[in-house]
DNA sequence: TATTTTTTATTGACTGATCAATCAATAAAG
DNA sequence: CTTTATTGATTGATCAGTCAATAAAAAATA
């Protein structure tokens, strides 16, 4: 039974600390000194597990996207049908654990840091594709390819978009409405075409 | 024949210079200097006309807020039924003017810094505003208040996210399939209901 | 018109603050 | 006695904002 070192434990504190920093200031202008106070240790110490500021704020976001991944796959192997798949995937985004101000607001400064850093933009690029083909998967059931495409494509930008609007508000997010919305688009898209995707597969 | 001054020149001159740096570096991390020089001018000279930093940045989002209203009015003068006006707004927000790397990174780097400036926030939720009330323009006459309502609110978030969604791809921005996609929902909405609004006004 | 005076335009040099990153020193395990 | 954990102090760079000085235009005065 090994006790484990420090090493670990410092590092998770330290992220949760970065996305706590960056909820309250709203942005990636946070500073080693406010980071490491807030996980209760010298900034110093910050610098001698991640090196750089740079590669904590990659960990971060690499640590936002391995929960987000976490949950997504939980939930849907939780779904049995396709439809259930897509509502799925949805609902994850909005979870009370997701849609949280703090979140929320690192996921956008991310956004914005990623225009500079080739690091960051590569971490996103990873989630944009991992929420398509997480849709794709019910979707693909429902819709001809194309459409499934689409539909995809649609959901994946009003969940964006719900995100960046919601930053804008004060108060409790309200995560009810905005599911309401996007599957209110899903619905209308399915029940355009209630016919069977293209040839029978399977 | 009052010869000009300087400074409604220097004014516009340092503005552009702001969206563009913005553009370029793609966030608000840019120095006086930078943009200053951009402007062939001296960062002292900056401070002279703008005071502070944030006044320069504020100044910037009002010209941009400004240039998409005279852009929006300009398109809804033209349009003579409900149904165009609808596509008016939405084709404004992907014309080439608009939905250009250099501006949609202004944007996107000004949403993240609203959160920590309220002179900030206040100019994003007049746009929200704004764009909510011009959408309601057209639809209010198309679909019942309640589903208006919440077609205009899909239409921004989806407008919304396919901003924040091109700010991740790099090249020359597809505005036509956003367009193609909104205007799908768009149709998708009036399809479900194809009679008339609320007991006929006027 | 020629001249002085005032206002406007412009800058280089400077200041003070902020911060990421480093390092040498210390303590505590293993 | 070697590795791991931790920090205070320091360094060097970057910047926003200031200021005093200069030049050029405009206005006022002679």
């Amino acid at each position: 039974m090994p006790k484990v070192g420090m090493e670990p434990l410092r590092r998770r504190a330290l992220i949760d600390a970065t996305i706590s920093a960056i909820g309250d200031r709203g942005s990636l202008d946070v500073t080693m000194s406010e980071i490491a106070s807030r996980a209760g240790v010298s900034s110093a110490l910050a610098h001698h597990y991640f090196g750089a500021k740079d590669e904590l704020l990659q960990a971060t976001m690499r640590h936002l996207l391995a929960e987000l991944n976490a949950d997504t796959r939980q939930a849907l192997a939780a779904a049995s049908t396709p439809r259930q798949r897509v509502s799925a995937v949805i609902a994850v985004n909005f979870s009370d654990k997701q849609f949280q101000p703090e979140t929320i607001a690192a996921w956008l400064a991310f956004y914005v840091e990623a225009q500079k850093s080739t690091a960051l933009r590569r971490l996103l690029r990873i989630y944009a594709r991992r929420l398509h083909s997480n849709l794709m998967s019910g979707l693909s059931d429902l819709l001809p390819l194309t459409e499934a495409d689409s539909a995809a494509e649609g959901i994946a930008a009003l969940i964006d978009g719900l995100y960046i609007r919601r930053a804008l508000k004060q108060g409790e997010p309200d995560a009810h409405s905005a599911i309401t919305l996007v599957t209110d688009y899903l619905e209308m898209k399915l029940a355009l075409r209630p016919a069977a995707p293209t040839p029978r597969s399977r």
